[in-house]
DNA sequence: AGGTATTTGTTCGTATGTATC
DNA sequence: AGATACATACGAACAAATACC
């Protein structure tokens, strides 16, 4: 594999696709250290400038990263599984099958220590919010403002929302972690949650959530709005997860 | 304003910040044209790579679209968002997730017009796609690759992966629109789709799939990967969306 | 601890190509 | 046809962060 002068993409592109379809064969793991800019360069004679806009254009994919003096990795996988849902005769209910907010099992799950920060405060209901909750635009909410933690990485942003009336005066409203879980708490209410509409869209973080997550250069970051209904088949809570691409999947699991 | 030698920053970060501030402001609207490369250079007294390099940072946030000898502008709202899954009313039945297959349907539903464009290849299965089949890597596997349009708007890359020896000879080979479903033809040869495991990740587009959804810079697209099980649980097709975030928004439909 | 080599990051200059006006 | 404007590509030098001895 070499770059074909004759080849009407420019050198830089065909650079980026040659290593690109490496890292996607397998060949260049996720993990792996990439030849530095001098080896590629005299691999695939180019100039060093036209190395650097080729990997630039794969770092802007989120394929790589690199940190001055030392190098570029191929970007890991995604670690952490969301089991969104998992319905069903033959799979019946495994464990999987857990409110997102018993954040703390699933990580425990996969051997990392979890850690929270939750803020809680009562504020008018963002528009989409009030939408989902059949509620008007300004009605006052609960807000729970999560930033969870695996082993001291940010791992998402959740934010729980629930219409005031109903969880006035609960432990709900209680900053302090809810160890038995929120779902527990709605139904000590009177409100079992017994079904959920998912909504999930994919954007360019925001600065703040940049921060907040730490996230790389070029990371997007999917968004999973849930909005909960009771046995009366009334929405009681509508849960919004920002979740960095290079550390979550969704998985779904349906019936025909 | 101008670019401080002093400031820890690079140039071109500042740069950038300088331009992004005035787009923030409103001092350039979106739609309204930025000084050329040339202009800025003199300017702000960089280099005109600099400039270029402060560009590319805002090509990169989705602020700018430029074109090769015109040039560059803060980029416009975007247009419209599409339903990948529709859901009516709530029933027990997982409606988020009809088969996407079925595009046509949902693209007409819309008032738009539908197009697609296949074509088919026996190829051997990557290893992400073989694990899902239960096939070694290596196998062949039959590939349908369409490229999904609404009112000549690209929409989505579909690619359809079958094991060869389920579908070989069948219609599914055609590259010819099945009008009546992919679905169909697998119950046709004795496999029902009963099940469905969909995993959902997002990313950064490649250049390819830039260049066919025709996307807007900084655009992420998500990407659905879902298998279909038959009436004995064999996995009988797997199937890769790819989805740009300002077209599509996912919906599912979970009971507790 | 300290110094040197390595590696990526920034910045300039320059030339040429290609698309548009 | 000519001018303008962005795109590609090379060379060069130095800075900054890191790795290694």
């Amino acid at each position: 594999m070499t770059i074909n002068p004759a080849d009407p993409r420019p050198r830089y592109q065909q650079l980026a696709g040659l290593i690109r379809d490496q890292i996607r064969s397998g060949e260049l793991p996720p993990g792996t250290r990439v030849p530095t800019e001098v080896e590629l360069r005299k691999r695939y004679d180019v100039s060093r400038n036209t190395v650097r806009d080729a990997l630039e254009v794969l770092r802007n994919e989120g394929l790589l990263i690199s940190s001055q003096g030392r190098g570029a990795w191929v970007r890991a996988e995604p670690q952490m599984r969301y089991h969104a849902s998992l319905t069903g005769s033959r799979t019946k209910r495994l464990e999987a099958e857990r409110r997102l907010d018993t954040f703390g099992q699933q990580i425990r799950a996969q051997g990392k220590v979890p850690k929270q920060v939750s803020t809680v405060e009562v504020a008018p209901a963002p528009v989409e919010i009030a939408r989902l909750l059949n509620l008007t635009e300004g009605d006052q909410v609960v807000v729970r403002r999560r930033v969870q933690f695996a082993d001291d990485e940010p791992l998402q942003l959740g934010d729980s929302y629930y219409p005031l009336d109903l969880v006035q005066g609960s432990k709900i409203m209680d900053s302090a972690d809810v160890l038995e879980g929120t779902d527990q708490i709605l139904e000590d209410l009177g409100h079992t949650p017994t079904r959920y509409h998912d909504q999930i869209t994919w954007r360019m973080p925001t600065a703040e959530e940049s921060t907040k997550l730490r996230l790389a250069p070029a990371t997007p970051v999917g968004r999973l709005l849930r909005t909960s209904y009771d046995q009366h088949d009334q929405p009681i809570e509508a849960y919004e997860v920002v979740l960095p691409s290079d550390r979550h999947v969704l998985v779904y699991d349906v019936d025909a």
